[in-house]
DNA sequence: GACCCGTGGCC
DNA sequence: TGGCCAAGGGT
């Protein structure tokens, strides 16, 4: 039983099967792995985009253990545009694990999925909930921004908390049904309790919500900090990265120079690319994505100023693609 | 807790 | 046009 009738779960429970969107990691047949994989590629990426990779990646690895035979290099070309390619190289070290340490079987333990690369508070209990059933507060930005004015009453939802979030939403959770009730709290943030106009004529808890109920005041917490993109080492890293998934063969420096004019940046950029692990250097000094051309080891030699003595060889004679 | 990490669509 | 937003995680 939930103690707030805010967000009553009969309600919502209805309204949710009426009218939620019949995503391919919501049915039946879909695998743990299969809704893990949803959950990594929905980090901060909207459904759209998600959708048809996400049927490219269950096709090509059914199981964990299909993708842990992948090179990095296949992981992050597959990945494509999907943003934030560190997530790709996590799932395949994730993938990686399950394979080799959990018998090819998702974890379906809260702190046992924690344990795995790229798996915060919000996906091993969106994992544990959505793919094994289990009763468990699962916290996501819609939920954050639901709660915040079914509840609450407030406007929006102030900076994360992530103790007090899900103790909000633990107190809400219905014995019966609770992992379909945390689906549909998501959904009601996505369709129609939505960040900017809300559809509230639409809301399956219209009538006792605490926002209407306070005259819907508008959001008084501390002003959200909003990313800056165009110019930042965000979008050269993407640029860079997008050179080399569009190759096999690797690449010479001078095909990396031409994306980004200032020459201090780039340099920076690459080498973090190659910190991070999203990036290798051939022995002959050329570029590409990791685990496909290196033989031996992989030497994060210094990519800065054209010194001298480095080797950079010319422009591929067959600048194939 | 602040800051960093991609990409694209929408109003 | 550009700020805002999108199923966060790691450091």
């Amino acid at each position: 039983m939930s103690l707030d009738t805010s967000l009553d779960a009969e309600r919502l429970l209805d309204w949710f099967a009426e009218t939620a969107r019949d995503l391919p990691w919501r049915r039946p047949e879909c695998t743990a792995w299969g809704v893990l994989v949803s959950e990594i590629m929905l980090q901060q990426t909207p459904v759209a985009r998600v959708e048809p990779i996400w049927h490219e990646w269950l096709a090509r690895w059914p199981t964990p253990s299909a993708m842990a035979k992948a090179s990095q290099g296949d992981v992050l070309r597959a990945w494509g545009k999907l943003g934030y390619p560190r997530r790709a190289l996590r799932l395949h070290a994730a993938a990686q694990a399950i394979a080799g340490q959990h018998g090819d079987v998702v974890p379906s333990d809260v702190d046992t999925l924690l344990a795995l690369p790229g798996i915060g508070a919000y996906t091993a209990r969106a994992v544990a909930a959505f793919a094994y059933g289990q009763k468990c507060p699962v916290v996501d930005t819609n939920v954050r921004r639901v709660v915040a004015r079914a509840v609450h009453g407030a406007g929006d939802a102030g900076p994360p908390s992530t103790a007090k979030d899900m103790r909000d939403v633990e107190a809400l959770l219905p014995d019966e049904r609770a992992a379909v009730y945390s689906a549909a709290l998501m959904e009601l943030g996505a369709l129609v309790c939505t960040a900017r106009a809300p559809k509230c004529a639409d809301c399956p808890v219209f009538d006792t919500c605490a926002w209407q109920r306070n005259g819907r005041p508008a959001y008084d917490g501390p002003a959200k900090a909003v990313q800056k993109f165009a110019g930042t080492d965000r979008q050269v890293r993407g640029l860079l990265l997008d050179v080399l998934r569009g190759t096999t063969e690797p690449v010479a420096k001078a095909r990396l120079d031409v994306v980004w004019s200032d020459a201090g940046q780039r340099d920076r950029c690459l080498h973090s690319l190659l910190t991070d692990g999203l990036v290798e250097q051939t022995d002959d000094g050329r570029f590409a994505l990791p685990g496909e051309h290196t033989a031996g080891e992989t030497a994060e030699t210094a990519v800065g100023d054209p010194g001298p003595g480095e080797r950079v060889p010319g422009e591929p004679l067959a600048s194939g693609r």
